[in-house]
RNA sequence: GGGCCAUUAGCUCAGUUGGCUAGAGCGCUUCGUUUACACCGAAGAAGUCACAGGUUCGAGUCCUGUAUGGCCCA
């Protein structure tokens, strides 16, 4: 055999992941490989990719969120699915801005007020086009196959036109209102914050104690309160129903002290009762001070008491009487323009001064914090636009996708009957379900504008009319125009808003000139992303973007949303509403995977202020995307979060090390800001954490080390492992028989087959309920443990003599690289031209169709191929007694290469013959010999028989054997007592299924048998 | 405060309708390198399945409670 098709040197011997990604890249976008054309009749498999913000690089946390959604995506294109992944990139609104503006700050000194607004947005702007391309290529870098061609961002005009529209339907439908809510307001940057902005964080204030009169005279209440200065704006005090002195107050009111407002005392279930079971209790006096305007919870008892909302701050949070206040007594007037620091010594000293102030306690409790300005967060009372989500066409049919195996009771009743989509909606882990139904019982309206200008600006235009003027405007009966009107009591005005449809500049621009002036803020960024699944496909009008032309039809509901857990309640649950409501009951998708959470290795979040985050960009090339791929579906359990310890680069040595680590003032560990190169302690490092916090800067000298993970090893070794194995058998493959049938097939051939078999089964099953690490582990067991372990080894004797094993071979390689390649798909794109460079031939009942790239050829198809149980279980046969033999020479000491003889009973002789050339190879044997009255040797227990070792040993060593079998001995008495009491046990044999007895039965037999021989030997 | 979840070998994790004589990878120990791979091979040690009760012939798995930790919501 000269003339093989491989010499040692076709392949290196290793894998050197950045020799080859590159080109692999550019084949796959040469042959447009994600490219759908949508007007294939292949069974459509689509996954919409939950848009990366613009405000960073990738972490680790997107790349396996990405892996897991290309798995799947290669694997349904292999098996022949018209499969789209639909990429993209999102704005988001707030974050953006935000860094945005750190940078001009840093950069150029400058402040967002600074700029216009379109010189400002057009910064941000850039900033988008930079990130938005730094993320596009950290996709392709991880081998993402997303139609690249469709890449979408949530601004660009497609998916603008959809917001337009949505808003506009929306508002039309009544489903968009004008409302009062206290949003997070931060006074010094003068901006609402979302929730996620704000920082709560552990302050030592003072719970102060004051005393309120009674309007009647009859004595004072004490409330407690940690913000006293905002008992200007107080309408009411609350005291819990259940609490024994509410009956004799019930009716009375309050004297406000200061501002003298008569105010009522009202019941509420809030009201924590003195030596309620709750830590609050221990601070509270069982009367509350209600200040709807200046505190969530206070607006809520507010809501349900239908109590005066009073604001008593500018926005700077400074007290004034100008933004709603209306009533300040003269009294009052000395607190106006205070800041809300001072007004609180202020009012306290007025109360100690009128003997009002009972007590001060020293109190610890969490308060919002601008991550901005880093001030405490005012509850600030603002106009805001709603989308009412509690409405049935929205809320409700949410609820009603859920799947009804995951519904827990029953969802509510349409009255007008059942529709497509109700019920189709499954959860993967199914204990989401849950979180998404609990969600949506408890759902609030939901606030949609922000006070930003990076975003999708809200496209309504509002005047004020006096209670003389006639309420007219320009294209009245336009139907491209929605209006709503708001009767503003206090001013005695009534505002009027328009909403306008998309492409009608001309209607807008008679509008302003008729005085109407559009909303400055912008729509939640969520607003746009509820609409990614049907924005993305050229919804509501595909005809004005040609490419979009008819994948609403075929794409929509798309087939798996792969994201995680904090996401249900801001995006799964408003795509369902919204896509049912504009797509006539239709889901955005059937299945939700939630994928787990990655921690660093000390269960901490990772995140920049940790400095404990790992680039993936770092990953790739200190292991290869195949690596960290490989690695990242191995941690994609069912569990809820994967832990991945943080390791460090030497820049010194380019080795990876475990770095020390210390307790950060936050009670985090995190690396030490220096660290000593293991090689060399002279040589320091500097980490992200110490050049965060500024402990250390980098120079020449203390270089900054790379945060990474020997978690990825894993994957490193096992895609060098798969490359190396193929290398090893594409060497051994010269002159493959063209056609196999089962008679040309050795028993290793069968085995090896049936594992192939059984990896192909238990993959597909695994792909399809999202138990990506059970796939993994799949291809980890028939790549390295059967066919390297097992079948490389065994025939290695005969592969070269035989055309047909040969052709085995070939096929077996081929098939495990299609069953590899979704997970990792350089490595095997790598090995693929080699694998196809053999003439074409095939197996009996094994379907594989090839292309030129390994990406766009078949899943494999293996139900029709033929094998021999009976001779698949005797190799497995031989497999126990190569184990066993080889377990007894390592117990025994023996030397690897000496050649020994079995000595065997005839059923196990016949085994050993049967399969000679692997047992004698694989166990090193010289002589199998029959079992005589007088053989001699070291005894072995195989499925309840004896055999003999013999030629092992010199003499000396073979007295250690003693203390071996006596140690068995115990052990196996042990089993057979622990069986024999089983099955002594009447109600077991009675209860228990027949073939789990029956398997006690056997185990007892086989235990007792092995302990015979152990006891034999040792005679 | 409410909800969800976790606790299995030194570490990271599997263990999907209760049948387990509890598994894997890493790490560790012993042995091995002229001919696929040391990013390797052979063999091995290592676990009161957090704790306490309960249901059952049988519990890592189901129920109740406790402890510790995490996440979400308030």
């Amino acid at each position: 055999m000269t003339d093989t098709a491989f010499s040692i040197d076709t392949i290196p011997k290793s894998y050197a992941p950045s020799e080859v990604e590159a080109g692999i890249i550019s084949k796959w976008d040469n042959a447009n490989l994600g490219h759908c054309s949508g007007d294939t009749t292949a069974k459509p498999f689509t996954i919409l990719i939950p848009p990366p913000n613009v405000t960073a690089p990738l972490h680790l946390g997107h790349a396996l969120n990405n892996t897991l959604q290309d798995v799947l995506i290669r694997w349904h294109r292999m098996t022949g699915d018209a499969t789209l992944w639909m990429p993209g990139t999102d704005h988001a609104g707030i974050a953006t801005q935000t860094v945005v503006e750190k940078r001009l700050f840093q950069q150029e000194g400058k402040k967002r007020t600074d700029f216009s607004r379109e010189e400002f947005v057009s910064r941000v702007q850039s900033w988008k086009d930079e990130y938005e391309s730094t993320i596009l290529t950290q996709l392709r870098a991880l081998g993402a196959s997303c139609d690249w061609d469709r890449t979408r961002f949530t601004m660009d005009d497609i998916c603008a036109s959809a917001v337009r529209e949505a808003f506009f339907t929306l508002f039309k439908d009544d489903l968009i209102y004008r409302g009062k809510r206290l949003v997070n307001w931060d006074p010094v940057t003068l901006t609402a914050l979302a929730d996620d902005e704000v920082e709560m964080k552990e302050v030592e204030g003072h719970m102060y104690y004051l005393r309120y009169p009674l309007e009647d005279g009859s004595g004072t209440i004490t409330v407690a309160t940690t913000r006293p200065e905002t008992m200007l704006g107080d309408t009411a005090v609350a005291v819990n129903p259940n609490d024994p002195r509410a009956e004799a107050l019930r009716g009375k009111s309050i004297r406000l002290p200061i501002v003298g407002r008569i105010i009522p005392i009202v019941e509420d279930e809030y009201v924590v009762m003195q030596g309620a079971d709750d830590p609050k209790a221990e601070f509270a006096t069982g009367f509350l001070k209600v200040t709807p305007a200046h505190d969530p919870n206070d607006w809520d008892i507010g809501v349900r008491h239908e109590l005066e909302v009073i604001n008593i701050m500018a926005s700077d949070a400074s007290i004034s009487d100008s933004y709603g206040w209306e009533d300040a007594s003269e009294e009052s007037q000395a607190f106006i323009g205070l800041s809300r620091e001072d007004a609180r010594k202020a009012i306290l000293d007025w109360f100690k001064t009128n003997d009002l102030l009972e007590s001060v306690r020293p109190y610890t409790h969490s308060v919002g914090h601008s991550y901005r300005s880093h001030v405490p967060i005012e509850p600030y009372l603002s106009d805001q636009w709603y989308v009412r989500v509690t409405d049935d066409r929205l809320c409700n049919e949410a609820l009603r996708a859920l799947s009804n195996e995951q519904y827990k009771g029953n969802p509510p009743t349409r009255e007008t009957g059942e529709r497509g989509g109700d019920g189709g909606l499954q959860f993967y882990p199914e204990r989401y379900a849950h979180s998404y139904q609990a969600w949506h019982e408890n759902l609030r309206d939901w606030c949609i504008s922000r006070q930003v200008w990076w975003g999708h600006q809200i496209p309504v235009w509002t005047k004020s009319f006096g209670k003389d003027d006639s309420i007219t405007w320009p294209h009245q009966e336009s139907e491209a125009v929605a209006s709503s009107q708001l009767f503003d009591a206090g001013e005695d005005v009534t505002d009027v808003h328009l909403c306008i449809a998309g492409g009608h500049e001309t209607i807008e621009n008679e509008i302003e000139a008729a005085g109407f002036k559009r909303d400055e803020d912008v729509l939640d960024t969520w607003f746009s992303s509820a609409l990614w699944p049907i924005s993305t496909m050229g919804w509501p009008d595909p005809s004005k973007f040609p490419e979009t032309e008819g994948l609403l039809e075929k794409f929509n509901p798309s087939s798996v949303l792969c994201t995680g857990r904090d996401i249900i309640t801001l995006w799964v649950s408003r795509m369902v509403m919204f896509n049912r409501y504009f797509r006539g009951g239709n889901l955005p998708f059937s299945d939700v995977y939630i994928n787990p959470m990655i921690q660093d290795g000390f269960g901490q979040r990772m995140s920049k202020s940790l400095g404990n985050g790992v680039d993936p960009r770092d990953i790739i090339s200190t292991h290869g995307a195949d690596a960290m791929r490989y690695t990242m579906v191995q941690l994609a359990t069912g569990t809820q979060d994967v832990r991945l310890s943080v390791d460090l680069i030497c820049p010194y040595s380019g080795k990876v090390f475990t770095p020390s680590y210390v307790k950060s003032k936050t009670g985090h560990e995190v690396m030490a800001p220096l660290q000593s190169s293991p090689e060399n302690p002279e040589n320091k490092m500097s980490t992200l954490y110490g050049l965060l916090v500024g402990e250390v800067e980098i120079s020449d000298e203390i270089p900054l080390a790379i945060n990474s993970s020997s978690r990825f090893d894993v994957g490193r070794n096992f895609a060098n492992k798969y490359w190396n194995a193929m290398r090893f058998a594409l060497m051994n493959v010269a002159t493959p028989a063209e056609t196999v049938a089962g008679n040309d097939l050795l028993a290793v051939d069968h085995w090896m087959l049936s594992r192939v078999v059984y990896a192909t089964k238990k993959i597909e099953k695994a792909l399809s309920e999202y138990q990506f690490n059970i796939a993994v582990e799949a291809i980890y067991d028939v790549l390295w443990r059967d066919f390297c372990d097992w079948y490389l080894e065994a025939i290695k004797q005969t592969v070269k003599e035989s055309p047909a094993q040969q052709r085995v071979l070939l096929t077996v390689v081929d098939i495990i690289s299609r069953l590899l390649h979704p997970i990792c798909p350089f490595v095997t794109e790598a090995i693929w031209p080699h694998i196809q460079s053999f003439t074409k031939g095939n197996i009996d009942g094994v379907e594989l169709v090839a292309e030129e790239l390994l990406a766009n050829s078949s899943w494999p198809v293996l139900i029709n191929i033929q094998l021999d149980e009976k001779i698949i279980s005797s190799f497995e046969d031989a497999r126990t007694l190569v184990t066993a033999i080889r377990a007894a020479r390592a117990s025994q000491n023996v030397k690897p290469k000496r050649k020994i003889d079995l000595i065997a009973s005839e059923r196990i002789q016949a085994l050993a013959l049967e399969h000679a050339v692997v047992v004698s190879s694989l166990a090193n044997l010289e002589k199998i010999v029959l079992l005589q009255e007088d053989s001699d040797g070291f005894a072995i227990l195989i499925e309840g028989e004896t055999a003999l070792l013999s030629n092992m040993l010199d003499e000396e060593e073979t007295e250690e054997n003693a203390v071996r079998l006596i140690a068995e001995i115990a052990e196996l008495e042990q089993k057979v007592a622990g069986f024999k009491g089983r099955l002594a046990n009447a109600s077991y044999v009675d209860n228990a299924p027949d073939h789990v007895v029956q398997e006690t039965r056997d185990m007892l037999a086989k235990c007792e048998a092995e302990l015979q021989t152990a006891k034999g030997a040792l005679a």
